[in-house]
RNA sequence: GGCCCGGUAGUUUAGUUGGUUAGAAUGCCGCCCUGUCACGGCGGAGGUCGUGGGUUCGAGUCCCAUCCGGGUCGCCA
């Protein structure tokens, strides 16, 4: 009985295999046993399929399939036969058809599952985690990993055709002083040194752009040790490419004809190209985002000039210090009641802003504890710049410009997210371009690079890079889909003096700068190709297409909030032996005892 | 590191101002059932209320600490 191939995927039986005898594998879903007929719904990767067993067809049979249970593994023997027309199924793929069962071997037992194996059950994320393996098996987590196998094929499949090399960098490599914390791995052979793993291929890219590969791209795993968020995991993995004899507009070309790719062969959207275009300037001023979800309107409106010149002080006392004061109008809500709008204050607090400011329109006139500081003619002005009619709520958050983005631009979403304005169904895709090339560290108390310092500036920038830093603008674009951050990238320096110019801008001395980044700057020496690439999320890419809230549900093994994996309980502590043999002490101090 | 939410049968959960035996659904076990597909009927078992302290005559409920999970701010060039 052994020797039986499988015949069939159990899911993808039809009406077209009627009359055929089939061999299938797969979990016992469930069992409805009427006592003189038992049915066991047979689930395998592609699907399920009813098998029927009666008392007239083989005895050993039936009374194996009497002693079945959940997830039992079994294999069955029968023949696919038609259903009578009102015991079809409509429900599920299969419906159509069944397989009367001459055979059925118990292959393994099973535990009950401490939950069951279907979708959409709220199970509690300790126990999904835990049983990864039970949880994996339902349905919708098997057709996401499919769904990422599908994207990976397609990506590589683009990138061959276009000559693209894919190449795999090391994953034990040097740490490198800026960025998101190392995981950092001890070296046996060289005691006390230590490796650490790849936050992205970045150097190594760049390198092989030296080297002439000329087209190159890499599905590779990269490891951050910062906290996780839902859309954020310690390890996960990047789309890598670089190309070498490129301006910015060829990357945008051939990213965006890749990304219609993927998409239309994994889940079969058709996008339009080439995307919309925004700068950096642009989305913040009208989003308060860098990655605006443009899949609902409610943009910024600038009040600076409506509002001037009122009674209100503290309008005129941010403006004064050279704040702003913005505001979204949100239709249809003047009707928002007084409970909502203190929940709204905190909410906006907690992206730093002191206050939020509301005035309703109403068929008797604007409505606002801040109303009576406005002349009727400014009322009307400011009505007018927010496009509001009667049943209106305008929102004005009035703080320095960073602070405004932040409170306004998170409100604006929340407002979206409460009002229905967000189609689920919609792919909003855009670039945002020209970032700044730097930004100022407070905390270092100097400029540091946007991007990263291998960046280019724009051209026409250049003329900046001995002045004010500020007003330099990067050759940096990031692709954005429905509000979040699925790729970026950056035209890198190729002319050794700019470099120089830019380490000098960071605060790096020559010498600094070589002990930092040595190797590549040796490598610049011999020959360096203009180039530029890229670097996709994949997890959030596919958790977006899988329309899931979290990249946990598109990665097969992922860590929780505390960067553990409940399943092999890692991180674990390891024997004494290991760490005398890495000449690590352990210095770790022990928990409090009282 | 900060803030917020959650932890009660295997699972999802109810549990009032602190009060008697912690309730339900589902799953599980047994018996019955030949057309179900959320099968049905009858019966049954199943709870350290995350953990440890405290307050109280009495704690699932109040207080403190702690663990675990989730969300988020910081962080993530």
């Amino acid at each position: 009985m052994g020797q039986d191939r499988r015949s069939h995927s159990c899911g993808l039986l039809g009406k077209s295999e009627v009359g055929q005898g089939v061999t299938l594998f797969g979990w016992v879903a469930k069992r409805r046993d009427h006592g003189g007929l038992i049915f066991i719904d047979l689930r395998d990767r592609s699907g399920i399929v009813q098998v029927v067993l009666s008392p007239e067809g083989d005895k050993t049979a039936f009374a194996n399939a009497e002693t079945v249970r959940g997830e039992y593994v079994v294999k069955v023997k029968g023949e696919v036969k038609l259903r009578a027309t009102e015991t079809v199924n409509p429900n599920i793929p299969t419906g159509e058809i069944e397989v009367a069962v001459t055979a059925l071997d118990i292959l393994n037992a099973a535990k009950t599952p401490p939950f069951y194996i279907q979708d959409g059950v709220d199970v509690d994320e300790n126990v999904r985690l835990k049983y990864r393996y039970l949880d994996l098996r339902r349905p919708e987590m098997q057709q996401n990993l499919v769904l990422r196998h599908k994207v990976t094929k397609l990506m590589r499949d683009f990138f061959d055709s276009r000559d693209f090399i894919e190449v795999e960098t090391p994953m034990l490599t040097k740490s490198t002083p800026e960025g998101a914390r190392d995981y950092l791995v001890p070296s046996r052979v060289n005691p006390g040194k230590f490796y650490a793993l790849p936050q992205s291929p970045q150097i190594f890219k760049q390198i092989l752009m030296v080297s002439g590969m000329e087209r190159y791209f890499q599905i590779a795993r990269c490891f951050r040790d910062e906290d996780l968020r839902a859309d954020r995991q310690p390890e996960f993995t990047q789309l890598d490419v670089e190309m070498s004899f490129i301006e910015r507009e060829e990357i945008l070309e051939t990213m965006e004809t890749m990304i219609k790719y993927i998409f239309e062969g994994a889940i079969g959207a058709k996008l339009e190209t080439p995307f919309l275009r925004m700068s950096y300037d642009d989305a913040m001023s009208r989003y308060g985002s860098d990655k605006p979800d443009i899949r609902f309107d409610m943009e910024f409106v600038d009040m600076k000039a409506v509002v001037a010149g009122s009674d209100f002080k503290v309008f005129e006392a941010v403006l004064a210090e050279g704040g702003e004061v913005k505001a979204i109008n949100v239709k249809g809500r003047a009707d928002i009641p007084r409970r909502e709008l203190d929940g709204l204050v905190e909410y906006v607090a907690r992206y730093g802003a002191k206050g939020l400011a509301w005035m309703m329109v109403t068929n008797e006139g604007v409505k606002s504890p801040i109303a009576k500081f406005f002349t009727e003619e400014k009322l009307a002005a400011i009505v007018k710049a927010a496009d509001a009619t009667e049943g209106d709520l305008i929102l004005f958050i009035a703080d320095q410009p960073a602070v405004v983005a932040q409170a306004l631009g998170n409100l604006r979403l929340e407002m979206g997210k409460r009002m229905g304005l967000i189609d689920e169904d919609k792919l909003a895709f855009l670039w945002v371009l020209d970032f700044p090339m730097f930004e100022y560290s407070e905390e270092d108390k100097r400029y540091v690079a946007m991007h990263h310092p291998f960046t280019s500036p724009k051209d026409e920038d250049l003329v900046h890079l001995d002045g004010d830093l500020a007003r330099i603008r990067a050759k940096a674009y990031d692709m954005v889909l429905n509000g979040t951050e699925i790729g970026g990238g950056s035209i890198r320096i190729y002319k050794r003096d700019i470099q120089e110019k830019v380490f000098t801008a960071i605060g790096l001395t020559p010498d600094e700068a070589k002990q930092k980044f040595g190797f590549l700057l040796d490598a610049f020496e011999y020959g360096i190709p203009p180039h530029g690439g890229i670097a996709f999320g994949l997890d959030r890419l596919i958790m977006i297409m899988a329309k899931r809230q979290s990249i946990r549900d598109v990665i097969a093994f992922p860590k929780t909030q505390s960067a553990s994996c409940l399943m092999t309980q890692a991180p674990s502590d390891v024997v004494e032996k290991q760490l005398k043999e890495l000449s690590i002490k352990t210095t770790v101090l022990p928990k409090k005892e009282d």
